[in-house]
RNA sequence: GGUGGAAUGGCCGAGAGGCGAGGCUCGGGACUGCAAAUCCCGCUACACGGGUUCAAAUCCCGUUUCCACCUCCA
């Protein structure tokens, strides 16, 4: 079995494959780290996480870098400046606000069981890198220093502009949703910057071959990817809606670079919308992991609602989907605990019924990760009359695929002495038949988060969701 | 205006020209002292108008509406 993707530029699905070595080479586009980042924002990061395990499963050797951007994408308007304006507001240097929220990005992808990608170079860090690019890039006769000593790259010095987004040229009209001054400093309304001067500036600005400035959005993603890649991209991952600009600007920078393709497969997510509408600051709906925490909700609820949508489609989560999530989650973390596995290392030595329900799996992943079908397979497997440790050896041998982590012991909290109490009254109540009290006591302890089940061989209880 | 998508029951969502995926909610039943959990049953949908076909949610033409991107964006 081969993985396909949907590749954006050629409009169709094509096989993940690794063009210089054994290794294929992977550059998901990282995040901006000025804030934390939201769910929204972790859907595209899960899709290579995705991507990596169901290669990995295949047998495949993968190289992911990420990129962590702490500098560039920038404007020169201190007050419009993401990461200056964010350590105005915390009362810290830009450079603190970067690490910081560096650090919880790192941690947000652990919650949701992400797989770390093998480098995230940092953007602060690879400033030489971008000025050798944007030299060559000049040489090349592709960018030129405009009359505000910023270089910009020629839109028309790259005749395939556009084949990503079908934003070709001349149907780029400029000022058409945003308000298009030509100060004459660039030679082209769609040209853009690869090196912004800013002499005006004191804080992230370094002193480059064309005066003090900061490096323009795209170029980071040019310099890091070939650098830390080795000149190809095999497949290269992102957001919808980098489609256009940054990853058509990126591919403008870095393809005559190699003088050719640089990026195989471009692989785009689309957006998560919470509640109806895109999660924005102004519509009030940013949910961070931080928030399903504190709701008491496993972070991996999330990561499942996630697989049971695809990722090509938008998605519209809300809290009662996320707990629904969380209480499937719970059914099968118990089902997985309640009996031993037969086999739990490999897919050989799984019984062949549970073989094939593994290679199914694997081949809707590999369908152009086709994980909402994946899930519905699992999710009528464990329906099935299958024998409870044959269901077991099922949720081992797809944990490396999923990661939700189904075979992880329940988390559970102990009860309070009140708690023990109450159930061992209830008991004797019930035993008593003394159904006005032991219903009494079971309000009771639901107000404290105790739900009772009462079955043939007596009280059972367990922590309300 | 350009570009890329989408429209399926109360809700979320799969769907391959040919017996209506699945999940959630809700209603009924079994079970239970009563509940809960679980199981069983029920809720017969494909934006609109044409066309092709023995047969269309699916293919073709047209229309409408919605979402996203068009120099902040995952």
């Amino acid at each position: 079995m081969e993985l396909s993707l949907y590749d954006t530029q050629s409009r169709s699905e094509k096989i993940v494959t690794s063009k210089n070595s054994e290794v294929i080479t992977i550059y998901c586009c990282g995040p901006t780290v000025y804030r934390d980042a939201h769910i929204g924002n972790l859907r595209t990061f899960l899709l290579t996480d995705l991507v990596v395990r169901a290669l990995h499963v295949l047998g495949k050797k993968t190289l992911v870098v990420q990129n962590i951007t702490d500098v560039g994408h920038m404007t020169d308007d201190f007050e419009e400046d993401k990461l200056l304006a964010q350590g105005k507001s915390e009362s810290r240097s830009a450079r603190d606000v970067a690490r910081d929220y560096e650090g919880r990005f790192h941690r947000d992808l652990a919650h949701l069981n992400i797989s770390p990608a093998d480098h995230y170079p940092r953007a602060s860090e690879s400033i030489d890198l971008m000025f050798a690019h944007i030299q060559k890039l000049i040489d090349l006769g592709h960018a030129y220093v405009g009359t505000d000593n910023t270089v910009y790259f020629s839109a028309k010095s790259f005749p395939t502009y556009g084949a990503i987004s079908g934003n070709t040229l001349e149907k780029l009209k400029p000022g058409h949703r945003y308000d298009y001054v030509d100060d004459g400093a660039k030679q082209f309304h769609a040209d853009w910057a690869l090196w912004k001067s800013s002499p005006n500036r004191n804080e992230m600005v370094w002193n480059s071959p064309w005066g003090t400035g900061f490096p323009g959005w795209h170029i980071e993603c040019s310099a890091m990817s070939l650098k830390f890649l080795e000149g190809h991209v095999d497949l290269h991952i992102g957001g919808i809606d980098l489609r256009f600009p940054h990853h058509e600007n990126e591919r403008a920078q870095s393809n005559p670079i190699v003088n050719g393709e640089a990026v195989s497969q471009w692989l785009h997510g689309e957006h998560l919308l919470f509640e109806g509408r895109k999660m924005s600051k102004s519509a009030g709906n940013v949910v961070l992991v931080s928030h399903l925490l504190d709701k008491g909700l496993d972070p991996l609820a999330l990561r499942f609602c996630f697989l049971e949508n695809r990722y090509r489609s938008q998605m519209d989560l809300s809290w009662e989907s996320i707990t629904a999530a969380h209480q499937t989650l719970a059914k099968w973390r118990l089902l997985a605990a309640s009996t031993q596995p037969t086999a739990r290392d490999s897919i050989q030595a799984l019984n062949q019924e549970v073989r094939e329900i593994v290679n199914e799996i694997v081949s809707a992943f590999c369908d152009d990760l086709d994980t909402p079908r994946a899930m519905q397979i699992l999710r009528s497997a464990v329906k099935s009359s299958l024998a409870d440790n044959l269901k077991s050896s099922l949720l081992n041998a797809i944990e490396p695929l999923f990661g939700l982590a189904l075979t992880r012991a329940i988390d559970v909290k102990e009860p309070s002495s009140e708690i023990l109490q109450l159930l061992e009254e209830r008991r004797a109540a019930r035993a008593a038949k003394d159904f006005n009290l032991s219903d009494a006591l079971r309000k009771r302890l639901d107000e404290l988060g105790i739900t009772i089940h009462d079955g043939p061989e007596g009280q059972r209880w367990e922590w309300k969701i």
